[in-house]
Parts: C-alpha cells; sequence; structure tokens
DNA sequence: AGATTTAACTAATGCGTTTTAGTAAAGTCA
DNA sequence: TGACTTTACTAAAACGCATTAGTTAAATCT
C-alpha cells in the first residue's frame, strides 16, 4: 500500500491531474499557480510519495531502453562493443540494460523474451554462433521491431552492423604473400560459422588475386575457437610433413595458443614461420611475439549498431500507421585494419 | 506498438480472459478446453505475443523484489552480505536489486527513490556512514514501509540487524590483557560513526572489568578507516615516547596499513607489540603477519537481514488494514568471534 | 422432465499514471 | 456591458493486464 497520487492529490484538496502536472508539467502549457505548485511539493514532501515506474512506462509508450544480448562480457572484444553500444546510447538520452547468454540459443531467447516484456524501444544481439535463433529474429525484425544484429548470415534480413571479415582476412593473407609466403595455412572456426565462411572467403579471393594456388590441406578447421584450440591445430601443423611457412588464425586467442606450442617444439617465430591473428585483443601485444593482427573496429561497431538501430526506432515512429516494412534492411559493415607487429616476416 | 493480449484474443477469437486464463491460471478453477488451450497458443506464438511486465506487475500488487543499497561493492564485507541476503532470498522466491552509495547520502537516497519507484516490497539499507539519511530512512520505516538497516543508531526505530560490535571489541582487548598487556591502545574511526563509538564501548568496558586503568592518550580517532588511515595512525604512535604494547584496530585494512608502518621501523609484531584488527577480512590472512582479528558472521548477517525483512512484508500484508505500526522494530545481533592468528603474543 | 451441477467461457473493473478535452472564474478589450 | 481571452484547474479516458462475478450451454442427478 505505497502513497499514490491520489493520496497526494486527496490530503493537497487538489485533482491527481494537478499533481501530475506539478510533478512534470513544466513546459506544456498547462498553468499551475505558484501558490498551488507548492502546496502539492509539501505534500509529497510529507508523504513521501514517488511515482510508479510502472505506472508510469504503461503510460508513456517508450522505455527509452535498449536490449542488448551479448555472449560472453569477458571477451575484451564483446566488451568493447557493449562499451561503445553504451556510449553512443547515452548520448542520445537512452539507456542500455544487457543480458548475457554464454553463447547458448536458449539462454539468448530468454533474454530477448525478457526484454521484449519490458518493454525495450530495440534491441541489439550478438547472435549464439549455432545460428538457430536466426529464424526467430528475423520474424521479430519483419514484424517491425527494431533490431540489430553483429553477426552477418548470408540471406538474413534483418539490421546489421559489424566487421567485414572478408577484407580483413584479404588484407592479411596479401600481406603474407607478398612477404614471401607460399604456402599460407588458414586456421578457422566451425564451418558453419558465418564468421568463419567470411575469413575462408577472404583468404580464398587473396590467394586467387595474387595467383597462388591453394591446396586443401592448408585449410584446417577446428571446433571451437580458443586459445586450446590453436594449441591443437599447432600440433596438426607440426605434424604435416611439408609444413606451411605462414599461418592465418580464425582470432588472437588461436594464435596465442599455436604461437607457444610451436615455439615449444623449436620454431621460430617469425623466422621459420609467419603468424597473423584476427581481432587485435589486448593478449595480441602480450604475447611472446607481439602478433601481427587485423584490428576490428569495435567500439565504432558498438557505436554504430546504436546508431542504426536509433535511426530504425525513430522511422518507425513517424509512420506507426503504415504497417509495411518501412524501410529495408541494411548491413553496416566497417572495415578492419592490419596491424603489423612482429610476428611475420618476409620468407627467407 | 507491440502486440498485445487483446490482439491476441481477437486473432484467436476468444476474449482477452481466456488468454490470460490460458497463460496462468494452471491452479485456479477457470477451466479451459485443450482445443482453445491449443488455438490460443498458437497465435501467441505466431503473433510472438509477449506479457507486459509493466502492465503484469501494475495488477499484482507485489514484486517479490527486494532493494538492497549497499556502500560498496569491492568490499569484501560488503559482498559478503549481499551475497548472503540473495541466497536467502532466493530461498523465500524474492529477487534482489542492488544500489552502491559509494558511501554518499546523496547516492543512497536516490537508490531509495528509484528502488521505491519499482515498487520493491522491502529495503536493505547500509547507511551512508554520516548517518545523515536515518532521519528519511526512519521516517520511511515509520510509514510502515519493510526496512532493515545494517548499521545500529542508537535511539533510531528500524529493524536492524548486525554484529554486536560492543562485543566483538570487548573480546579482542580481554585477550590482550590476558597475555599480559597493559597499555592497549584504541585505534578508532570517526567518533561519531555507531561502529566507532560501539567499539569504544566494548574497549572501556573490557579495560574496566579488567581492572586496567585506561589512559586517553591511546585512544587515537582518525578522519577514514582505510589502510592509509591505518598507516597515519601507526605513524602517530611511532612518535610516542611511552608506547602501547598492544593496538585493537576499528577494522583489519587499518590494522594491515599499521603493522607495514611498524615493522619498517624495526618494532616487531607480535614480539614488540601485539595487533588485532576487526572483520576477518581475506587480508588478514596474507598480510605479513597473519592478523589476530574479530570475525563478523557476515553472509549471516545479510541471511538474517532478509529473514527479518521477509517477515516484516509478511506481517505488513496479514494486517493491511491496521495503520497503526504492525510490530516493534527489531534489533538483531549476530555475534562476533575472536579468531586468534600470529599478531598477538604474551607480554614479556 | 425439471432441478442442479459442471464446464467453458466472457464482461467489467481496477491497478497508478499521463493526457486530452473541457470548465469555471477572472481578466481584458471594444 | 457584453464578448473574447487567459488562468487555473478538473473529469474522464487510456495504457495492458489479472481478477471477480457472472453467463450460457451441456451434463448429471432425482
Amino acid at each position: 500500500m505505497p502513497v499514490t497520487m491520489k493520496d497526494v492529490a486527496t490530503k493537497a484538496n487538489v485533482s491527481p491531474t494537478t499533481v501530475s502536472l506539478v510533478l512534470n508539467g513544466r513546459d506544456r502549457d498547462y498553468k499551475i499557480s505558484q501558490k498551488t505548485r507548492q502546496k502539492v511539493l509539501k505534500v509529497i514532501q510529507d508523504v513521501g510519495y514517488v511515482p510508479d515506474l510502472y505506472a508510469q512506462t504503461m503510460r508513456q509508450r517508450e522505455t527509452l531502453t535498449i536490449g542488448m544480448v551479448l555472449t560472453n562480457i569477458l571477451n575484451p572484444s564483446v566488451a568493447l562493443i557493449a562499451e561503445g553500444a553504451k556510449a553512443e546510447a547515452v548520448k542520445h538520452g537512452y539507456h542500455v540494460i544487457l543480458g548475457l547468454s554464454s553463447d547458448e540459443a536458449d539462454q539468448e531467447r530468454f533474454y530477448v523474451k525478457n526484454f521484449l516484456s519490458r518493454r525495450v524501444d530495440g534491441l541489439i544481439v550478438s547472435p549464439a554462433p549455432s545460428g538457430e535463433t536466426m529464424g526467430d529474429l528475423e520474424k521479430l525484425f519483419s514484424r517491425g521491431f527494431p533490431l540489430v544484429v553483429t553477426t552477418l548470415y548470408p540471406g538474413v534480413e534483418i539490421d546489421h552492423v559489424g566487421d567485414n571479415s572478408v577484407t580483413g582476412s584479404y588484407q592479411a593473407v596479401k600481406y603474407l604473400v607478398e612477404l614471401g609466403h607460399k604456402r599460407i595455412a588458414l586456421v578457422s572456426g566451425y564451418p558453419t560459422w558465418p564468421s568463419a565462411q567470411q575469413k575462408y572467403r577472404g583468404y580464398q579471393d587473396a590467394l586467387n588475386d595474387m595467383e597462388i594456388d591453394q591446396q586443401e590441406d592448408l585449410h584446417i578447421c577446428m571446433e571451437k575457437s580458443d586459445q586450446a584450440a590453436g594449441e591443437e591445430a599447432a600440433a596438426v601443423i607440426l605434424q604435416m610433413k611439408d609444413k606451411p611457412d605462414a599461418i592465418f588464425f580464425h582470432n588472437d586467442g588461436m594464435a596465442a595458443g599455436a604461437i607457444n606450442v610451436l615455439m615449444n617444439a623449436g620454431i621460430r617465430v617469425p623466422d621459420d614461420i609467419s603468424l597473423v591473428g584476427y581481432g587485435d585483443l589486448p593478449l595480441a601485444q602480450i604475447v611472446r611475439v607481439p602478433l601481427t593482427t587485423v584490428s576490428s573496429p569495435l567500439l565504432e561497431i558498438g557505436r554504430s549498431a546504436v546508431e542504426v538501430l536509433i535511426s530504425r526506432i525513430q522511422c518507425d515512429k513517424e509512420k506507426k500507421g503504415t504497417a509495411n516494412i518501412s524501410r529495408p534492411p541494411q548491413s553496416v559493415q566497417l572495415m578492419p585494419k592490419l596491424i603489423i607487429r612482429d610476428s611475420t616476416a618476409p620468407r627467407k
């Protein structure tokens, strides 16, 4: 039995409307005399009235809140995206609430639902890598709900903001070729992941353009994409009779795992073999040999995702009568940049 | 324009009531046929209906949420209380939301207001040490809002759960006397803090009971109570011509600060001087000389605070008509325990 | 067969706000 | 003085849901 606006009104001998107007009627042209204003404010103070957030947000249709469903905030890339998004959101007067899916589709679905219940004005989702939630998300988007995903699944019609991994890996592989390497391995993640496919695509394109014929045995797909998987990949490479003279990794973590295994086996980096990572995580600089890597503008991705989302929200608000899809989905792809450090060298 | 229950009802050719019943009418004796249930569920699936949390909680009066306003979660004592509270809350089907005041009265007031707006069923507050918010809190409690504080301000009528610092410091000082020490210093926090007063009280009582006459110069009050303040206090003691042979500190952090300063000055602990802390923080075991200290049952305090709060909530719910104070405020004081480690030794 | 119970549903109300439309009294103008 | 304007307020509706009190039709009982 908390104090309500009506209680205040009764005690101050005014109508609830007047109380509401005193509280948030500054700019409207409903005038309240100083006398009643003071009177009402005094009663509010006395009885300790606090407006009910639930009643409020139920009345005024927008919550100025953005829901963000990410995979794992301990992953620095993810944290940076969150950071960028948050910064941009507050600039527009929005508030961000976060849900972490741990890469599990069920968790992701839970948070999406929960955030919809909380009436967020829009949603930014990093889909679980299995991709099994894309159908739901696409349906949600097609119903007109503002939604941005950070992974590009080909053919999926949802607003997207992310980096252009094809270009990123193209740059990396091209650079390796320019250093004189011929046998360039690709250690990539699970083949159904779009990010793995895109990197494979960039790898192929670069080799083709540079007129190197690619060998199938040099494409190594792993089940996971963490440091341990990198170590496994290195072990595989150590077994090969005809070893590659350069390796391009799916991400920095895998490269970091591999670098240790290779060096422990007596292979020198970069003298015997050149290594390139992807992501430019903090660890890329800490690792035994500072890692040449591809840097994605992660803060910018978060920032841009919010930008796209808010523009979609605005767009919907204007033509709220129009039921049809207000604007075709767009894909914003930010360009990664090759960062050259010490793990790459010309072929000897 | 999210999908509402009415939309679902229309599309399924039933009334909104039926939809509501399908969604959460399991146990009630309103029966819905399997056929319509399936039909409704299908429409819900199709149109992606998600109930509006705000409308829901506005209707059903309780939120099953407890607001907790603490000072600083980086302080392990505080974290433990939060942990204990959370564990107990979930046992009762409650949910805890946290606000951190950084020891500032304004922040505390902000969160209290915010949580009231969010219609928490009750509030647990560790008041900012200045004590300036106690008036507001007392008013809130006297209005019948379930509230538990973790600091005991004498004469303040609010439910309280905390440790009994008087007993804790009594034990510590008595132990020091039993070891043969005569000149026992007390390094305490700011004299207006209840916790400092209580420790002073226990210190006095112990000295009286053990028939040691206390000297005023051995009571050292600091402005703050962190490690730096402990260092300052040690410096003060180093200046004294007639040094104490034991020191009892307001908390482990101060003791940790002092231990370094003293040992660097060539004073041996515990050979030349015995030290006792308060709190049994993790650092007490890590410090140069493992610290004899007083351990408060922090998890238990959090647990118990929730227990008291929920019993108050229940009690209010039953006699919601009765406007008068339903039950006098209670103070639950949990007994601390002396933990003997290496920083204390018999007087030589 | 008529009375009573049960199954399966619906209409209406209220939760605490904000907002729109409206009203009464006082002030201004011709 | 009557007609318009301004000031200062209020009544009522709507937001989306859960709940209570019906209502109708079918089933069961006597």
